[in-house]
DNA sequence: AAATTACTCATACTAAAGTACCAATTCATA
DNA sequence: TATGAATTGGTACTTTAGTATGAGTAATTT
């Protein structure tokens, strides 16, 4: 804002140039600060957008890092939930199938989500068939 | 520019502030127009990485569909999102990542589910990997 | 015997996913 | 020019997924 104010006064020669139309100054002014608004746009995006990426490639880089370090190991029933959720099964479906309620099905998934470090389950997906859990 | 234009004549109530001060209006001006270049600069960019973004996914897609059926036709945004998924990516990152919005991913999401006859990402994922299309 | 691990089930939440509508714009094509 | 496909965006809603927490049981290990 003090920039903005600052640009305005040192273009103003209004004084001086009072004898052209006022409408041609006007347009001027117009036209500058648009495009300082597009620049400052496009300044803002190109933040987000970097900021965006960092985190981004931390994540991926977390994930490929714990693959070589840690050995991932979960327990039977974990393995055959994965398995479950990796044929496109819901929680629901996988519970019919292996003769458990929904909710122990869902303390699988923490737990297994925990364990290999994703926060769903297409992650869990992904990240256990890099492992070749699956 | 012509808008632009347009805008500033409907602006221009200027015969009736004559009596305020000038500043004060071209302030006001700078300020809407510093705005608008805000916006058109966003604007630009997003439709700048959207096109930069739609020619990766042609080079990828180029390699992957002249091997496999075209039976099930996904067009090439809903594939973006099917890819997005894949890699374990919410509906609010797939948005983030293509610039468009959460509605737009889930609009996507539903008609790619139809496309393919399932009825959830984890399905989408397996059939789409079974058919080839990723 | 005590501690640990795996498995089970539950409640009560929040977050994300998915559906069903609608509507505007662009663009290629009949 | 009109028509349809693709893309985008929205509201309102239901369903599913996921978290936090607690707790009981059986088997194994220390």
């Amino acid at each position: 804002m003090a920039i903005l104010i600052a640009i305005l006064k040192i273009i103003e020669y209004r004084y001086t140039i009072k004898k052209f139309d006022i409408d041609l100054y006007l347009g001027v002014v117009a036209i500058i600060f648009t495009g300082i608004g597009i620049w400052t746009g496009i300044q803002l995006l190109k933040r987000k957008e970097q900021k965006e990426g960092i985190t981004h490639t931390n994540e991926a880089f977390d994930q490929t890092h714990v693959n070589h370090s840690d050995k991932v190991l979960l327990s039977e029933r974990e393995k055959e939930v994965l398995l479950s959720m990796s044929e496109g099964l819901s929680n629901q479906e996988i519970a019919d199938k292996l003769f458990i309620s929904i909710h122990t099905v869902k303390t699988h998934s923490s737990n297994l989500f925990s364990k290999l470090q994703v926060k769903r389950r297409t992650q869990a997906i992904q990240k256990s068939k890099e492992l070749g859990i699956i």
